[in-house]
DNA sequence: CCTCCTTGCGCAACCGTTTGTCCACATTAT
DNA sequence: ATAATGTGGACAAACGGTTGCGCAAGGAGG
């Protein structure tokens, strides 16, 4: 059986409450007594449960991480596992653990609803309003990559972004600009052609419907598109992608055909992922800040855990763009 | 305030032990009152306080997963993301969730050592055995791509797998193969060694320490491998790569160099992720069974969890050989 | 010397469950 | 009728902590 204070209580001679304010630093305790017990409970191996302790405290010392089911799999096509894994390092410095879970269908996972945890992190769009809401009536909750009104969100500068790519695209002399997305269903993405549209706009263009292919949801959205957009009488000179998955499709779609990247036809990707630099010829893509996105969600959940009072924010983290080959400017 | 068993057992004027039982479908109680009990439950959203049933019951319905820091970032990179996540989705199949977390500087997480979690899945090499063996005397552990005597081991065959592709790249006519890796510390690394010499040895081949070369653990480590490797006065006619990462680094490389792949250099991967099929050529590569690795790691761990007792085994997953484009042999 | 404050610590209640024990009543066998 | 058995539910003690309150001892001030 494990050491409790009830044990240390029993060897120092002194009350379990005693051992309990000692070993947590609160209340009047005199240095001496103070100090034997904490030698003892260092000497027994002492590690306090905290199941007890959160039920009596009714805190967990855990805060919830939900993924839509839809951002998995946690692989090349989805950064969110950077996020998972930034979010994790940072509350734990503050000595909160992380319970990771997946929304399937659509119906909170049982940790949540059980109050196993603290507070709750969202990652994603696709994340029912209605669920959301709830359970910020009771517990803290960020929202990352998503934004809802009344509720600390955290997202990237997808129309910034876009109209960044769209504008670099079109400083070097491209005025047939494709935009290659999964679907323009998905929030982000959304965002992403309306910077995109923006851009156009601003230079007097006009979003060109032949030009905005969507692939679907499907694993070979990224052919599926391209086969799309390649059957078009003309081709575009430059395409902008919604995500480094797309533009990487494009890649390798646009050198089966023969056609060369960036000579014959400009690439530039979003999310600047480790993708990026992975395919040939490596991506201009407008960078996600993943590792900060994590990093502020996780300080922002810090804090409301702190005063649950706090008024909420949407912050905003912006979106350079990183040149490299693939948009075929590098040295211009 | 949350509603809890005694609020329950105020309305319906029983004992919360009876609400308790009735709940639980445990002990003896009339059908009637159970149902009553049932309704006004119902009715009230009662949800348990897990915290609370933990304590009386000394379980948490929590199992951990861990990782190396070195297996960070869970990106293209990683491809422990995936296992996470089926972790993740078997678990919660039987009530357990997941308390995900990273092994720093090898020291083990408080969630751990404070038992906030029934049983722990290792993901990983690079976990010292020390830190194990003390945990296993008191949980049940799993271990993933990781084998220690005398614990439950998945491993994926890695000297196999890479046997298979040797092999293959062998009877294809390829007599000068090159290995490439980021490092031959790594166990898994080296194990994909092992099976590349006994393949070469088998076929009356010699290992060429000039065709043996590690890029390191930086993150271009595939371009300062090749760099090495190009800078040979023979190039190999076929690269086979401890990982797809090695391998996408390989053509990338060779493309950059003017070779073509798979004419000039035949190059076939490991892993066989979701890099494979977005890099052009598609890589042929060896399939690492991520999907059924987590879902064999949670159903030993369920089973551990329900029979401590259960006899420790090594469960080897086979690796089999997806060919695409990157060898050149399609259509042979 | 008496009162008042402070300090250090023990007592006991509480957090919300589970579970062993026991009792009252009903049912059946004798 | 009485005794033996079975049934449904109440009571209370855990699980391992935290925390409000109270009390004794000691020091300071009058």
């Amino acid at each position: 059986m494990r050491v409790t204070i009830h044990d240390i209580a029993r060897i120092v001679g002194v009350a379990p409450s005693t051992v309990s304010r000692a070993l947590s630093g609160k209340g009047r305790i005199s240095p001496t007594t103070r100090e034997r017990i904490r030698k003892v409970a260092e000497e027994l191996g002492y590690q306090p449960n905290m199941l007890a302790r959160g039920l009596a405290t009714r805190s967990t010392c855990a805060i919830g991480v939900v993924i839509h089911e839809r951002h998995l799999p946690l692989d090349e096509r989805s950064f969110y596992g950077v996020i998972l894994e930034t979010i994790e390092a940072e509350v734990s410095k503050h000595g909160y653990h992380v319970v990771f879970s997946t929304l399937r269908n659509q119906s909170l996972p049982r940790c949540i609803k059980e109050r196993r945890v603290d507070g709750v992190i969202f990652l994603g769009t696709d994340i029912n309003e209605e669920l959301i809401r709830p359970i910020n009536e009771e517990l803290p909750v960020v929202l990352v990559d998503h934004c809802l009104s009344g509720l600390t969100s955290i997202v990237s500068d997808n129309v910034g972004g876009a109209y960044l790519a769209t504008e670099h695209l079109f400083s070097h002399g491209h005025r047939e600009i494709a935009f290659v997305a999964e679907t323009l269903e998905d929030p982000s993405f959304r965002a992403r052609f309306e910077g995109y549209r923006q851009a156009l706009e601003w230079y007097g263009l006009r979003v060109k419907k032949e030009l905005v292919v969507e692939g679907g949801r499907r694993s070979d959205s990224d052919q599926i598109a391209m086969k799309k957009l390649l059957r078009k009488r003309k081709l575009p000179t430059a395409i902008f992608a919604a995500n480094d998955f797309m533009a990487a499709g494009a890649i390798k779609a646009l050198t089966k055909a023969g056609l060369s990247v960036p000579d014959d036809v400009a690439v530039v990707g979003f999310d600047d992922g480790a993708l990026a630099t992975l395919v040939h010829p490596p991506l201009t893509s407008v960078r996600v800040p993943r590792v900060e996105m994590g990093k502020t969600a996780a300080s922002c959940i810090i804090k409301l855990l702190a005063s649950p009072s706090e008024t909420s924010q949407v912050i905003v983290l912006s979106t350079p763009l990183t040149i490299r080959e693939s948009c075929g400017c590098k040295g211009t």
